[in-house]
DNA sequence: AAAAGGGACAACCGCCCGAAG
DNA sequence: TCTTCGGGCGGTTGTCCCTTT
């Protein structure tokens, strides 16, 4: 299967994701798959089954991308998994998750651990920031990645596995740039970022919103400047960005305003959603130097022809415009002797073929010279734009070519593409450089790998130890709020489930949702009514609309989690119920279902159904 | 099959500019 | 007027991957 320079985006997937009719109800109208024969086990039963993001649909449906999570296994689960699966070790199988779940057993997890058990004493009160603060910190580390930032963990595994034994001298190389050092001594980082370092990014803008990038170091103890956090936001992490090659689409749309605008890349990329300027001007330079290399012009000639038109259209309009009308200070038409002139300098250089001008340049006074002659700083004539060689379908019959499938896809058209693969290319989401130097052995990836990882795996087997507040994380909360209360504490309510209200099972009337969405401590700053807005009832409104809102006589809380499941799943039928409240949230979490062994001894009084988990095991795909 | 070369691309940095205080 | 900040853009670098040898 030809994936183009991106091979990430192919999830083999376990058997269970199959089996799961929620899952493939909620994610798999953003996947395409196929399912194909075990071709390393001839007698094998057993079907693989190759998913691939759909990264147009999670376009589209943003807010779904954003309430699911990506949480690691433990490593015994994990190489459980890839056996049974006949997968290679460095695989490392993951669960799909809805965050709210995650979030849900954060909230239980923190809640257990403040709670004194019987007989014991009672514990100080611990204010509530403080609280959701450590459930929300859980929350974080356990997962892994939101699905939309799956890729770049594809992207890892897959470095990973063509890593086969990668010299101490370095991993010697790699400490020395550790970026730990960097934060120790204050000064800000350079470089490449980190995904514990997207994720951070991520959880702020989330939290805070865009704009203020200075405070991101501030608040989010980011050792980046500002200007580095709003490029990484707004090239990389933004939601909203249209991942993928350049479409032709697209292509023949920056073509238009390259010929309108010049190197306006910031413009043009207002015109193109979900592209950036850099993007674009990465594009358009490296497009140019590939047309001027095979002799082609850089603009098409229809493209030429219509622009001249809407020039001349213009100038018209502002010929007729000046004749009636008071004379602008913007208008062009009073200083033509600049124009003029510039136009004879490059006459000078190359007289071109009128196909080979933007139309912009050409008809209209109010081109400025750089876009009227975007030549090389070195000019030569072989490097000017060539004449245009009269094929009227020359640039598009090339593109057009391999589009079909584009096409259809970017037009809702999937029937007649669905067992077609993929053609384009997917960006990596970050930059590869940035694992190099961290990559260990395939089977056991060095914690230094990500320092997420390493969190994930602890804060999921935290429950393995003999207590649940072997977490550090809750244990600083209690140590904190030791210290903020000097008094003693035994006479005063239970902060936390007076937090928690009436519900002695739920987090009710502040759900772990928006707990964590109102409570983030670090990260707080602004005051933005916004903020008090989690992402989970964001998403739950689209869903509330989407689904037509039904249940309005029950004024259900829209930040409560299980309102997002039962909006999410269908029912909230007593079997359900009765499913959700006997299973174990953690084993689901972990796949319990497929690995078949005790990878989970949370005891875990649950809060919210997690029938709707599934793994995902990420490698290499098709390589 | 392995190595080398080169194109394509992502992403960073530095400089500059305009707006706001 | 100066400073700060956000943003735009050009240039550059490093990596991936395909093609050629």
């Amino acid at each position: 299967m030809q994936l183009g320079r991106s091979y990430g985006d192919v999830i083999p997937v376990s058997p269970l994701f199959l089996s799961n009719p929620t899952i493939i109800r909620r994610l798999f109208p953003l996947f395409r798959h196929t399912v194909n024969r075990c071709h390393k086990h001839p007698h094998c039963n057993r079907r693989d089954t190759t998913v691939i993001l759909r990264r147009d649909r999670l376009a589209a449906q943003p807010y779904r991308k954003e309430s699911f999570a990506t949480v690691a296994l433990p490593s015994a689960a994990a190489n459980q998994l890839c056996h049974r699966n006949h997968l290679p070790s460095y695989q490392l199988p993951y669960s799909v998750v809805l965050f709210v779940h995650v979030q849900l057993f954060a909230y239980d997890t923190v809640k257990k651990s403040l709670t004194p058990k019987l007989g014991e004493k009672s514990k100080p009160s611990i204010p509530e920031s403080l609280i959701a603060g450590a459930a929300a910190g859980i929350s974080s580390i356990i997962c892994t990645y939101p699905l939309e930032l799956l890729k770049t963990r594809l992207t890892v595994q897959v470095r990973m596995s063509n890593m086969t034994s990668e010299s101490e001298e370095d991993r010697t190389t790699s400490n020395k740039a550790d970026p730990d050092d960097e934060v120790s001594t204050g000064t800000l980082k350079k470089g490449p970022w980190t995904s514990a370092e997207d994720a951070i990014l991520v959880a702020y803008v989330t939290k805070n919103g865009e704009g203020n990038w200075n405070t991101v170091q501030k608040h989010s103890g980011l050792s980046r400047c500002g200007k580095s956090c709003r490029l990484r936001w707004a090239n990389h992490l933004r939601p909203d960005l249209k991942k993928g090659t350049i479409t032709p689409e697209e292509e023949r749309r920056i073509i238009e305003l390259h010929a309108k605008m010049g190197n306006k890349w910031a413009r043009m990329a207002a015109e193109l959603p979900g592209r950036t300027d850099n993007e674009i001007k990465n594009f358009w330079n490296t497009r140019t130097k590939r047309r001027q290399r095979a002799g082609l012009p850089i603009y098409p000639h229809d493209i030429c022809l219509q622009t001249l038109t809407d020039n001349a259209q213009t100038q018209n309009t502002a010929t007729f415009n000046t004749s009636h009308a008071e004379i602008s200070p913007n208008n062009t038409f009073a200083c033509p002797a600049v124009e003029f002139k510039r136009l004879e300098l490059n006459k000078e250089l190359y007289i071109p073929n009128i196909l080979d001008l933007p139309g912009g340049a050409l008809g209209s006074s109010t081109c400025n010279s750089d876009f009227l002659f975007p030549v090389p700083k070195r000019v030569r004539r072989a490097d000017t734009y060539p004449v245009f060689d009269g094929d009227p379908d020359e640039y598009f019959s090339i593109t057009c070519s391999y589009d079909q499938n584009l096409n259809a896809y970017f037009n809702g058209n999937t029937s007649s593409s669905s067992s077609e693969p993929i053609l384009w290319a997917q960006k990596s989401e970050l930059p590869s450089i940035q694992y190099s130097t961290q990559m260990g052995s395939c089977s056991s990836p060095l914690p230094s790998l990500e320092s997420v990882d390493t969190l994930i795996q602890q804060s999921v087997l935290m429950g393995q130890t003999k207590s649940d507040r072997d977490s550090g994380l809750i244990d600083a909360v209690l140590l904190q709020s030791q210290n903020l209360n000097t008094t003693d504490s035994s006479s005063q309510p239970d902060d936390w489930e007076a937090y928690g209200g009436g519900d002695p099972l739920s987090p009710l009337g502040h759900s772990a949702a928006s707990v964590l969405s109102e409570y983030t401590p670090h990260l707080g700053g602004g005051s933005s009514t916004d903020e008090h807005q989690s992402v989970e009832a964001i998403s739950v409104k689209h869903e509330a609309e989407e689904f037509g809102a039904k249940q309005e006589d029950e004024k259900p809380n829209h930040s409560r989690p299980d309102f997002v499941m039962d909006n999410w799943f269908g029912s909230s039928s007593n079997a359900a119920e009765e499913d959700y409240s006997n299973s174990d949230p953690i084993r689901a979490l972990l796949g319990d279902d497929d690995f078949g062994c005790d990878i989970s001894p949370f005891h875990y009084q649950s809060t919210g159904k997690l029938d709707d988990i599934s793994e995902i095991c990420i490698g290499s795909g098709n390589r």
